[in-house]
DNA sequence: TCTGGGGTCCTAGGACCC
DNA sequence: TCTGGGGTCCTAGGACCC
């Protein structure tokens, strides 16, 4: 095995994110089977810890079914902040005592490049385990950590040994050992309609696809992705990994009701406190959107969005909000909902030069000015909507 | 007892323009 | 009778991830 002219890619996954967070946070969690979720009749599983999972006990799983699969299991409320707080801190731990080459892959995982790091002595091998103490005394998490020259394998090789597992995976020999014999619904970014059409085409195992000569076939699945996909079960190909975060595309907020509704009253507060919230991350974040979306989910839970581009772009709590109650009256207006959420897209930076402009005036009068335009935009539409409304109020 | 919420990216058809 | 073609934007939906 020789790392020295190769780059080395770890996957670092922190197991078990939320419910370990919890019992680092309360000990006296440790060693009981618990689930961090919702606590509503309608909420899921977020995050089983291990002793819930020997039940079982699976994420996204209805509460309801843990607490059959597990009477005495221990249901505890989600705390985001807690869990931000946490991968803040796991994120600065290992930037500052291994290495800045960090990608940020999601609130409880990321890659690093420690190519650099690596010597004869100080060899792949004992970086991870360095790594994993130091998360562990530091912030008291497991983590399990794979080891190759690119993204994907490194990803595969952290999900193959949890918890508390380091894979390795770099010649040939690994790849026919470790990946090959997996499902070929294992296999990062094959999911259920993925794995459907794969299996149904005698494709059942990574090794399957790796050997899989039918490149016609291969398209028809996968599209222009063919390549990516072939390449990954071949262990072809190495990463730069991506060290800076770009904005958000796009910012939704949604809610699973208790009970299926048609109250537009009830569903416009939702839409309201929506709104406000997604103002002020566009506001954190000094962007502006285009976009807007209402989506709705059906008793039968079919979900279903309708959309409409302005012509200017907007962060203006009151515009998305007559424009967010114009579509759900237009599209859904006295539909049975399971599930309520609306969002925006299309977004970019608020143009500074516009900004300086405005601050020239005062700050309502421009707001109320761009406020005016857009309305305009939609005006038409909406008193229509106002009247169709109306009539269905009178029958 | 009945199935979360937040994202990203891709595709495909239609409208519209030149 | 029989229908240009290429580019861009909008819209809706689907697949995937955690």
């Amino acid at each position: 095995m020789s790392n020295t002219n190769r780059k080395v890619i770890i996957h670092i996954d922190i197991n078990a994110f939320f419910a370990s967070c919890e019992e680092a946070n309360n000990p006296s969690l440790r060693g009981k089977p618990i689930v961090v979720g919702g606590i509503t009749k309608r909420s899921v599983v977020a995050s089983p810890n291990y002793d819930a999972r020997k039940y079982g006990i699976k994420a996204g799983m209805p509460i309801f079914m843990a607490k059959n699969l597990c009477p005495k299991v221990i249901i505890v409320s989600h705390k985001f902040q807690l869990y931000e707080s946490y991968s803040r801190k796991f994120i600065s731990l290992l930037s500052e005592r291994v290495s800045n080459k960090i990608e940020y892959a999601s609130i409880d995982e990321c890659y690093m490049d420690i190519s650099h790091l690596v010597t004869s002595t100080n060899t792949p091998l004992k970086i991870a385990q360095r790594i994993q103490n130091l998360i562990k005394s530091e912030l008291n998490l497991g983590i399990s950590i794979g080891v190759s020259y690119n993204k994907f394998l490194a990803k595969m090789g952290s999900d193959y040994r949890k918890p508390m597992g380091i894979t390795q995976i770099f010649s040939k020999d690994d790849i026919k050992n470790i990946i090959w014999p997996q499902p070929i619904g294992n296999m990062f970014f094959v999911g259920k309609s993925l794995e459907r059409k794969l299996v149904n085409k005698g494709i059942k195992t990574i090794e399957d696809l790796a050997k899989c000569k039918n490149l016609f076939l291969l398209s028809s699945i996968f599209g222009s992705n063919k390549d990516f996909f072939l390449n990954n079960a071949n262990g072809i190909g190495d990463d730069e990994l991506i060290y800076s975060y770009g904005d958000p595309k796009s910012i939704s907020k949604s809610r699973t009701l208790l009970n299926d509704t048609k109250d537009f009253n009830e569903i416009k507060i939702y839409i309201k406190k929506f709104t406000q919230d997604i103002c002020s991350e566009l506001n954190y974040y000094e962007l502006e959107g285009k976009t807007l979306s209402v989506f709705i989910k059906s008793s039968k839970f079919v979900l279903t969005t309708k959309s409409k581009t302005l012509s200017k772009y907007t962060n203006d709590q009151e515009v998305m909000y007559i424009v967010f109650l114009n579509i759900f009256t237009e599209f859904f207006f006295n539909k049975k909902i399971r599930l309520i959420g609306v969002g925006i897209s299309n977004l970019k930076k608020i143009d500074e030069r516009e900004n300086n402009l405005f601050d020239k005036y005062p700050k309502h009068r421009s707001r109320i000015n761009s406020f005016r335009r857009i309305i305009n935009d939609i005006n038409n539409q909406f008193s229509k909507n106002i009247l169709k409304i109306a009539d269905k109020l009178k029958s």
